[in-house]
DNA sequence: TCCCGTCTTGCAATATTGTTGCATGAGGTG
DNA sequence: CACCTCATGCAACAATATTGCAAGACGGGA
């Protein structure tokens, strides 16, 4: 997804220590243009590093704290993780394909909310909006 | 949240039995303003009946599939349940708290997405739109 | 009425996803 | 070196959801 961010910058400006397990954790995320799930994430680095499935939600829970990560939902039960909304990377929308489970970025253009009339009278705090069109991919489509 | 529908009508019309544990799913769902996930239907169900939760869970994933609820996601990991947009419910987005996990249904004109343009040029089939606000209720902020 | 098939439900076991408590080890600082 | 903090591993646990199998309900037809 991004060619743009430097994650050990990133993890510096939110004065964390770049770890090496951390960089590897916003390398596979970063280097896919999808959301990926915990699991997804710690089958990926399990082949290469000794890591340990914790280590990786603990990772995951920190870098959604501190804003370097989102979490986002599927209408499954497993959470995704994809690059936090920044200077290089517009908020987006989301498709999740509920044939084959695949989660995908939209173009930030292509889909957006009028949220402005709503900030004004809603009367808490508004933090970010999620959007996510569930429906059937093209590839599951042609089969 | 609905005076208006039917539930045993709403059951017939997918061709499914009309029992008293889906007619109670369904009270339970209906009467309350907000969506709930799975574990609070059952607990309050089960103050009442006595109804397994593994019932419970398969009526949901049965109503859902039939397009009676719908499934809907905090950021959190339960599901949660609401009736399905139907001629008395137009689809609306959510309010999630992050600070008490409370759930809210806002009204269908205050927020909504232009998806016409994206609908004409996506090359998939788009089932709904799910829209999620997170961040603060006016409850918790007052404390 | 009795048998049979289908549907719903309960119960136990299991799976998946995520969290907590505690110990260890690395790396910096006095 | 003694001490502190932080990241990590490991085992246990917790919450949420699913599966397999058996029992029960109920209607249709012999």
């Amino acid at each position: 997804m991004c060619q743009h961010c430097n994650y050990s910058q990133l993890l510096k400006s939110a004065s964390l220590e770049a770890t090496a397990n951390r960089l590897h954790v916003l390398e596979v995320i970063g280097s896919c243009n999808c959301p990926l799930s915990a699991t997804d994430i710690y089958k990926v680095l399990e082949r290469t590093e000794a890591i340990n499935r914790v280590t990786v939600y603990r990772i995951l829970d920190l870098l959604v704290e501190h804003h370097i990560l989102e979490r986002l939902s599927t209408g499954g039960r497993a959470a995704y993780y994809g690059l936090a909304p920044n200077e290089h990377h517009a908020p987006h929308a989301h498709f999740y394909c509920r044939r084959c489970g695949q989660m995908d970025c939209l173009h930030p253009e292509t889909l957006s909310v009028d949220s402005e009339l709503f900030k004004k009278t809603f009367p808490g705090e508004i933090a970010r909006v999620e959007i996510r069109v569930d429906g059937i991919c093209k590839n599951c489509l042609r089969q």
